[in-house]
DNA sequence: CCTCCCTGATACCTCCGATGTATCCGGCCA
DNA sequence: TGGCCGGATACATCGGAGGTATCAGGGAGG
């Protein structure tokens, strides 16, 4: 096995095995790479792949740290690998989402709470009658964002962010091929939020799940 | 934004406009440096970078290529991701498990074949009458992979497979420590194939919904 | 006495050039 | 024809030099 790799699995065993904690700072790259027995420049190599996937934060003129690994940040790498899958696999992803959505739906519907049930009925009513298509996009993904932060699992919430990316541009071209999509789409969504309301977990599920297949549906029929 | 990032998003880039497909061979290092205008370390960097998460597949003496872009391949990251994470969040990554897991099952009860399921039996019984935990994990880990891939989506297959690492070190816990754990374990199996064979999808959800359900509260419980 | 600016130390950033090593391919020999 | 061998190619690794961002501490000014 190459050095730099060598040098990737044992800082990652450090930090599994409990050696460097969240926030920890490490050795400055000289003594790091003498105490791996490597020179800088491969030492860089393996600490700027970690950095890429948000296991070491790295500040130039203080020094490298091992981040927080919260589920959150370490799945927000998912969504830069996902962002090279071809259009012939968004239907995959959006099959799994399908299948998650609904279900951290039904969940945010026991433990969400009124303000933020308050907050997501402003957020809906906040759009005017003939948004763009950007906005109608970016409410689309806070609305969902907020619902599955309710879920209290925070690995759903950012799989489900990570998942979101991909169906992004699919949801932009559907705003613009597809006239009644906006009025439909926002009707779906006071129905998601009057079943979070009444603290109906089935009905919740249930328009989360229309909710996807009607845009898996149409993407399915253009593709 | 330091070099090394500009020419991983420039990478980045060339690959998922097309001007770089899967399988495609990068100019060598010291062009492809120049191309970018930055030096051959930095540029390493960047596609060691990028290799770790499979998107490139360096070859020593040959070149740096393009992965295959698969799924199941860009996925396989996640799992490197995935073991990062402490205890206290696998309780999190099992719920996780457990929505997609009965979804995978119900949707292989319409798509697996006869040979498939003749296969799965006879690995069943081709445990012997005292299998040891190593044996009974692996063959546990097989077994979910295997219906799961018959269930036709290869992201949902790869995420499965992803999710499942963490897990497993508590299968083993669990398997050192409950006696009737592995007679139980075994028989949700066969229930579950019993149902796969009866293309019966509601009861195949549910029987693997019991059969994660019961790791999970074991582990509950335990923590 | 407190605040602001400057300066030095520290640590990462980028580059260059050289040497080692694995792979591929074409020519040579039996 | 088939296998062996050496050159060409491309990545692997190294050591050192100069640049830049950050932080902490000291001194001038209010």
């Amino acid at each position: 096995m190459a050095v730099t790799d060598e040098a990737i699995e044992k800082i990652k065993g450090m930090i599994v095995s409990g050696a460097l904690r969240p926030g920890d700072r490490l050795p400055k790259e000289s003594e790091l790479a003498a105490e791996l027995g490597l020179s800088r420049n491969s030492l860089r190599e393996a600490v700027r792949a970690l950095s890429l996937i948000r296991i070491l934060d790295v500040r130039q003129g203080d020094g490298t740290y091992v981040t927080s690994l919260d589920p959150q940040l370490l799945l927000e790498a998912l969504s830069f690998v996902v962002d090279f899958h071809r259009d012939d696999t968004v239907l995959e992803f959006l099959a799994v989402r399908r299948i998650l959505e609904p279900a951290a739906t039904a969940m945010a519907s026991a433990l969400i709470d009124d303000d933020q049930l308050d907050a997501l009925s402003a957020q809906l009513d906040a759009l005017g009658p003939a948004p763009s298509v950007e906005e109608l996009v970016a409410c689309d993904l806070k609305f969902h964002r907020d619902i599955v932060g309710a879920s209290g699992n925070s690995v759903l919430c950012s799989l489900l962010d990570g998942l979101s990316g991909p169906t992004t541009r699919a949801r932009v071209w559907r705003g613009l091929t597809q006239e009644d999509a906006v009025s439909r789409t926002l009707h779906e969504h006071r129905m998601i939020l009057g079943a979070l309301r009444d603290r109906d977990a089935e009905a919740a599920r249930s328009w989360a799940t229309v909710h996807v297949a009607s845009v898996e549906q149409w993407l399915r029929s253009t593709l």
